[in-house]
DNA sequence: AGCCTTTGACCAGCG
DNA sequence: TCGCTGGTCAAAGGC
């Protein structure tokens, strides 16, 4: 046992050490270990038992994704999406294939995982009241879940050729999302049906993502039922990572989210998401080394796994009161081939500012970039977010970040909600209660590394405080000269703002009185949970996110710039696992790309809490990947809908094509995006915004 | 001093 | 019952 594992040990190139990070790692799952570190893997033995069970399950399906399992194909960068459903009995998974530029952090922060309480908790389905698809996606998994009843979780079962045929459109994906997660609650969910989905997204995102949220969102409702959750994350050996989240059909209640990564695709070697966190030297450009997940992170173990090709490392919460444990297997070269999260956080992220100290975790956000003499730098998101402010072209290539025009959205203090005022980066808001501004602050945390401090709510804060004080006392002399500039920010000090909501939903066990604090509920909300204000749509979509639902099912949302973030594809299996694959070659951490349609500004969402640009400049439309926005009323034009609501989607050919290369011009999307079969109206003004959405990504 | 990684050994489920 | 296996423990050491 323990001789397999060591040979990795110290394998990883990149490796800076370990040793001691001192201080968190906060591992994301880019940097799982110690950011930067790739620490080796090699570690522990062990035999068997314990809690294997669970992780046994989950990489059994891995395994099977990574081989091939299901047809569903990667494609290679530009080449067309396809969605394809598989049924696969024994693992139920959810796939999401993750586009290249996403990061997995990102995309465990993305919105897919928003919860959503459109999502009826018992079908797993969106429940939009005016949308309703014959065909859609969530019919077909409806019935499965229906004939179980509520409790009986949904099990979805997709027939392949209804969607092999037909690619979803987004609002299918957010039904896969979302419907993955509620089953993940549902111990007695019997996930059989696997469904992909392959989004051709163009636009990366820059954005953190952290898996926790991303699992925080499936487990929304989990705290309730489920004990135990995982998020795996994989890479396939196609080049492609997936994340799945997985609950155990078994009863066991748990869940996981995957994230594969493939760790030997071509592509993946130079643009792998997390070889950038992983190595610290050279990552790809625009790659965001969103080293952390916002947790801090100790590895307490490391073991050759039969089954696995890389070593695996063990890893708990170093929060007293969390038991959240993860699985991060790398390649040799460092690169994270799959991760696998188990259980939800019981308490807010730590703080996140804390973080910066080079050669531990990696500060949040940053993104690699040229710099003027041709080198590569690390840089912040927030730098980023400024330059973003002035206009900045996200490339898909992920190489080049080129900046254009275009005024627009403040990430710092930006896209807020016409009626906020603030913004989100990437957070949507339902509310104007005090959840929208911890939703920004939150959003402003990881961009601005702590501007607004990711709350840390529920008392907890006391929980990070003092967990981290240590660690701020050495870092805070650092962020604080990096603070400084910001008005906001206030010292190691006061939160100006209340309990973000996005905690709120992120623990929901927090605020639900259903929840256990300590229940390994798998999946986290997102910190991004929340949905923009505005508006009506959206709130009708997921009108009820934070505190005020914290009852609210695991509903997972697609958050449109998640799934705008998706250039490649994206897959959603079973509702309790989701699996997302990142193709190689494109920089996972490229930022998005996002190119304005028309002139008008459109922004620049680099972000990927970036969320949706509530305070573009009036009269600006704002396009992301699937999503169109009209700043004058900060409203989520169609897409948004048929994004979240997810029912409209139901189309059942849906094709669609990286936005890529497909997005050349206006009329291009129409050809690149997903066909929609519009049964109903409404469905159809989705879509119709749906494709304005994609044709405005960059090509 | 504290936190983390490393790593051999141990535990416990499973066939 | 044995062996395999995966997960975990915990001492040692690094930062
Ligand atoms: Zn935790």
């Amino acid at each position: 046992m323990q001789a397999a594992m060591d040979e990795h040990d110290d394998h990883d190139p990149t490796t800076p050490v370990e040793g001691g990070q001192k201080g968190v790692s906060a591992a994301d799952f880019n940097d799982e270990p110690a950011i930067g570190t790739a620490p080796g893997e090699c570690g522990g033995g062990g035999r068997g038992g314990g809690g294997g069970d669970s992780m046994r399950g989950s990489i059994a399906e891995r395994r099977a994704v990574k081989c091939g399992f299901r047809a569903e194909k990667i494609s290679p960068v530009g080449s067309p999406v396809v969605v394809v459903v598989e049924e696969e009995e024994e693992c139920p998974a959810a796939f999401v294939m993750i586009p290249p530029g996403m990061s997995p952090t990102a995309l465990l922060d993305s919105p897919i995982f928003l919860p959503n309480s459109q999502l009826s908790p018992t079908t797993g389905s969106f429940s939009l009241p005016h949308i309703s698809h014959e065909h859609s996606i969530a019919s077909t998994l409806n019935p499965v879940n229906e004939d179980r009843g509520e409790n009986a979780g949904s099990v979805f079962r997709l027939k392949p050729h209804e969607v092999l045929d037909s690619l979803p459109d987004f609002s299918s994906l957010e039904n896969k999302v979302s419907s993955p997660c509620n089953l993940a609650q549902r111990p007695d969910v019997d996930y059989q049906a696997l469904f992909t989905v392959d989004l051709p997204l163009d636009f990366e995102f820059s954005a953190e993502f952290s898996e926790e949220n991303t699992a925080k969102n499936c487990a929304v409702d989990s705290v309730n039922d489920v004990k135990v959750s995982n998020i795996l994350i994989v890479n396939d050996n196609c080049g492609n990572m997936q994340m799945r989240c997985c609950s155990d059909r078994d009863g066991d209640k748990s869940s996981s989210l995957v994230l594969k990564e493939p760790a030997h695709g071509e592509g993946s070697r130079t643009h792998n998401l997390f070889e950038g966190d992983l190595k610290e030297t050279n990552p790809p450009l625009g790659m965001v080394r969103t080293s952390e997940d916002g947790y801090n992170w100790r590895k307490y173990g490391q073991k050759q796994v039969k089954g696995s090709e890389y070593p695996r490392s063990y890893y708990k919460c170093t929060n007293p009161n969390c038991q959240v444990k993860k699985v991060v297997e790398r390649s040799y070269d460092g690169q994270i081939t799959e991760i696998i999260y188990k259980g939800v956080h019981s308490h807010p992220k730590p703080q996140p500012t804390r973080r910066p100290l080079a050669g531990s975790a990696l500060p949040f956000d940053e993104v690699l970039e040229k710099s003027e003499g041709g080198g590569l730098v690390w840089r912040k998101i927030e730098d980023t977010l400024k330059d973003i402010k002035l206009g900045c072209e996200w490339r898909t290539d992920c190489l080049e970040r080129t900046s254009s025009a275009s005024g627009v959205t403040e990430l710092s203090e930006p896209l807020s909600p016409p009626t906020q005022g603030k913004s989100s980066v990437g957070a949507f808001e339902s509310s104007e209660t005090p959840e929208l501004s911890s939703t920004l602050a939150t959003s402003h945390d990881e961009n601005d590394d702590g501007v607004t401090q990711r709350s840390m709510s529920l008392g907890e804060e006391a929980y990070d405080e003092e967990s981290q004080s240590k660690r701020r006392k050495t870092e805070s002399s650092i962020l604080e000269s990096n603070l400084a500039s910001r008005a906001d920010r206030e010292p190691p000090g006061k939160h100006n703002h209340e309990v973000p909501a996005s905690r709120n939903n992120n623990h929901v066990n927090l605020s639900s009185g259903s929840t256990a604090a300590n229940a390994q509920l798998p999946f986290a909300l997102s910190r991004n949970t929340h949905i923009p204000k505005p508006e009506t749509q959206i709130q009708d979509v997921a009108p009820r996110f934070g505190r005020k639902q914290p009852e609210s099912h695991n509903e997972y949302l697609l958050r449109p710039s998640f799934l705008g973030s998706f250039s490649n594809e994206m897959k959603f299996a079973s509702p309790s696992l989701y699996l997302m694959k990142f193709p190689p070659l494109q920089n996972p951490y490229a930022s998005f790309g996002v190119t304005p349609r028309t002139g008008s500004i459109d922004t620049i969402l680099p972000d990927f809490p970036m969320s949706l640009p509530w305070s573009l400049p009036t009269s600006t439309n704002i396009s992301l990947a699937g999503f169109d926005y009209n700043t004058n009323d900060g409203k989520p034009i169609g897409p948004v809908q048929s994004f979240l609501s997810g029912q409209q989607l139901k189309e059942n050919n849906m094709r669609f094509l990286r936005p890529k290369l497909e997005q050349k011009d206006d009329n291009l999307h129409d050809a690149c995006l997903p066909t929609v079969d519009h049964a109903n109206a409404s469905s159809s003004s989705s879509s119709s915004l749906y494709h304005q959405v994609m044709g405005n990504f960059p090509s």
